[in-house]
DNA sequence: ATAAAACCTAGTAAAAAGGTAGGTATAGTA
DNA sequence: TACTATACCTACCTTTTTACTAGGTTTTAT
């Protein structure tokens, strides 16, 4: 994604650029995509001279919504995602759990694509 | 721990009990009692009438540090553990995993075992 | 002596992670 | 129209991790 918007301001992006410079196989890189695709995230263009690009602004895009779209869910545990789940027997743990979900959704929510490329987010410590 | 915590106020309480009392069979708990064993966190008691006990109270042990042992490390990354590791070619991300790990950890440093025994901590949700 | 407990080591089944491989469909361009 | 560059689809595979099971040995209170 950050590929895409460093590299996608004017028309697409090809697959075997991406690659290239993230240095990980054409094929592999095409199921992440296809995963991506599926959802309103990015768009593609078929056919010669054809790639991808981004959906929206970078601006629009928080970290928080591409994890889960990678990762599946940034809950430390199933039970916080599924209600109907049994509950676990350490259902005192429940608070920690939540509470860990809480921080960890917050954090990544307050981070925009935009913000990584500005080198700018709550939270960033400067190390450079 | 928890357990050993709300059990093990006389004495020290057999892995049976545990293991009946978490349904967790004995013989995998025994693994996981092994690996606590190992760092300072638990005493045996050997012998027949032996078992397990904390081996500080309740309130010296942070979530982070139980967390820790059972997992290995809290770090989203492996590279933030291990300062040798080959820096990624996204260092921009870099960041924005530092920022997690340190919110992760912050958070789970700041609840101890008694916090949970008592259902008081920072961050908790009172749902109840 | 016996029994109840911790300790030790090996194996194993299922799932997840992290891919490879080979083909099909689409569209711009000569 | 043929060619070529691209995305798309489906299946398979290998390694690692997770979550155990199993069978034994050692220690110690009674």
């Amino acid at each position: 994604m950050l590929d895409l918007a460093q590299n996608g301001t004017d028309g697409c992006v090809a697959l075997k650029d991406i690659a290239e410079r993230q240095n990980i196989s054409k094929k592999y890189l095409e199921q992440i995509m296809a995963l991506l695709n599926r959802q309103d995230v990015i768009k593609t263009v078929r056919g010669a001279q054809g790639g991808y690009k981004l959906a929206r602004t970078p601006d629009r895009y928080t970290v928080a919504e591409i994890l889960k779209l990678a990762e599946g869910s940034l809950a430390p545990i199933d039970e916080l995602d599924d209600p109907s789940a049994p509950q676990a027997a350490d259902w005192q743990l429940m608070y920690v759990w939540q509470g860990l979900y809480s921080v960890i959704t917050d954090y990544l929510e307050g981070i925009t694509l935009q913000d990584i490329l500005d080198h700018n987010a709550q939270g960033f410590d400067y190390i450079i």
